[in-house]
DNA sequence: AATGAATGAGCATTCATTCAT
DNA sequence: CATGAATGAATGCTCATTCAT
């Protein structure tokens, strides 16, 4: 008993600063998101969180290092859904609706993180882009060999370069993310299946 | 007669003004490629044009300007190769190809200012966008309807929504275009012709 | 009695806390040594002590109290020396030795409170100044009682100005000082030596 | 006529800039030498210059590059002054007394910058103090030199160490120096003339 | 006795913009 | 046409200080 309240109650005060933490990065994505990275103030974010300017360094070390933060944040959270989508065996189509599926799902629920990382990534330097190149590789890796694994179960034509294609369903995507954000009527599930449906058979007859 | 007067009373100074006003534009739409809107300063472009700072103001009356002519500019040109193209009478495969041969050659050949327009115009006041919004209405019934004709001709499946066609076609040469500025490696026809297959023929088997 | 009673009186904790303010001055001494008064931070000072910024005005009222500390701290243990030295009854010559080694060794041994005293004390408030003008005052006539009487014992010339004097022999000791701090390959006792003959005989032939 | 008027003509824009520019090095000077390279404000150097804080910024790049330019500006023209005393042939005690009086009459006359050389340039990163360090070894052999000279000469004792008696010269002029600047009722050409004698001649009877 | 958290005021710096020349 | 010079408002960031716990 003790252990089980203490392995919940020994990371309490962390666990205040780490809660307080998850706001400031959802904080920071909200504002990121809405008005890019420059056009944002550290005035904008601790307005949102309720706390004052200066406040707010007390989370972030800087206004490039929140950037950091909103984009790991987003793209971290993002790559662990793949995963887990990837690592089921189920007949590719499925799989694909799944991505498809996660990837917009996430927009629509204002996963401004996601967005930020998609949008704003390139204004960081290099130096702070390491972690998300790594995640970067990952998912391209994940999606390419489920592309892969398309062809050789002979789900998919033989002819196709699962690189592009993989990289067109992401643009695809983020095209569609962006639209759904900014139109709270467009359906989501019809926007996937469309999505999907493109993906899959072109539009030829 | 109206038309020869105003050729000729347009004196030379405007020319030279209307020469170097291009100039200014397109030293604006490069730094904006580069930097983002509130990335850039009004000393970079100055910087880019050979001028100081100041004498930018003597072609544009504002930033805000520079980037509404910046997004102008570049899609005036875009929209009216398309209507070139969508004037031609010519089987809907061969339309596509030009349609998407247009956009991502545009990227290569670094049209800044249409890549501006794509990412930055949303940081224009709502005011700022009139001509624009109606460029991407003229833009976007251009592909439409040329979508549905292709439906109406039997070249493509009956049960698509050319609205949303449309939009996933810009979506994924978007997301081509930028990685064509990105990496100069990346061939052009070969990107050209994926795209094309990808959407007329999916990836399914 | 007296002293035994306040020795008891004053209670445990506050022994503690004395010791413990005792080290809090010495941190903020060293701090304000390396990075002057207002380059220094409360956050530099409370990590030379090991604890917490906010924790520091447990010690300190304010960072200008801790200036004011450090340097009656610094100051009044030298004049003390000072007292001890011209109190002894010897030569001259003997107790401008122990004045300049007692000056020299203060710096050497990081006695940064006096260095702050030296360099800083002008960043007080004139109102936070009044008892370092009253050792200031002592320190100066006992430095000048003894040079006058050096005078009177024709051991010096009658000719020096007793108050310019003393005031040269602080000049080099705290330049020297300085040096001492800056170089440690620098021999104390050879600089000591080297003053005491500089200023006792000059250079001429 | 025209070449003459030219000389005359070209640099005035730029006459106009480094007059400027003289004006602000020597309000920074002021100011820095008042209050001390972080007490000052770029505030109050614009305040003494008659202009806004923001427009400081075209005349220094930084704060920290008004604190370089007031040193070299401060040590340069005393190194300068230090050269020409030295060239001259005199006796030693004639160059000496030049020499003190120069750098006594620098205080007096304000010369701040020299002061913020002495107090604050070691708040200064090292990359910065390159071209001082330059200054200064010139300005420490040209001093030595002297001493050695008087050696040489029979003017001064054999068993001194030049190095050692530079370097406490420079001591208690800076001394006096700060002395000359707090207290305007001290006379100058008392305090000259006594810091020579006590150098020259010692204390001993 | 100490700390986490927050604050508010200040500060260096940037930058769009203006304007006399 | 162009520029030098200046401005003012904003902005990121620091830091002394406070206070509940």
């Amino acid at each position: 008993m003790k252990s089980t309240s203490k392995t919940i109650e020994t990371p309490v005060m962390s666990n205040k600063y780490a809660q307080k933490k998850v706001v400031a990065i959802e904080a920071a994505a909200q504002v990121f998101a809405d008005k890019g990275f420059h056009g944002a103030t550290t005035q904008d974010i601790a307005a949102v969180m309720g706390i004052k300017q200066g406040s707010l360094y007390y989370y972030f070390r800087s206004k490039e290092q929140a950037l950091q933060e909103v984009c790991e944040y987003g793209f971290e959270n993002y790559v662990a859904q793949m995963d887990k989508i990837c690592a089921r065996a189920q007949p590719f189509q499925a799989t694909m609706q799944m991505i498809i599926t996660s990837h917009l799902t996430n927009y629509r629920q204002k996963n401004n993180a996601m967005k930020v990382h998609n949008d704003q990534r390139l204004y960081l330097p290099k130096e702070r882009r390491v972690l998300l190149k790594e995640l970067g590789t990952k998912y391209r890796r994940l999606l390419e060999s489920t592309i892969s694994d398309g062809i050789s179960s002979n789900a998919l034509r033989a002819d196709i370069d699962p690189h592009f294609v993989a990289y067109s369903i992401i643009g695809i995507c983020n095209s569609w993310g962006a639209y759904l954000v900014r139109d709270e009527a467009l359906d989501l599930f019809d926007t996937i299946e469309q999505c999907a449906d493109l993906v899959l058979r072109g539009i030829l007859n």
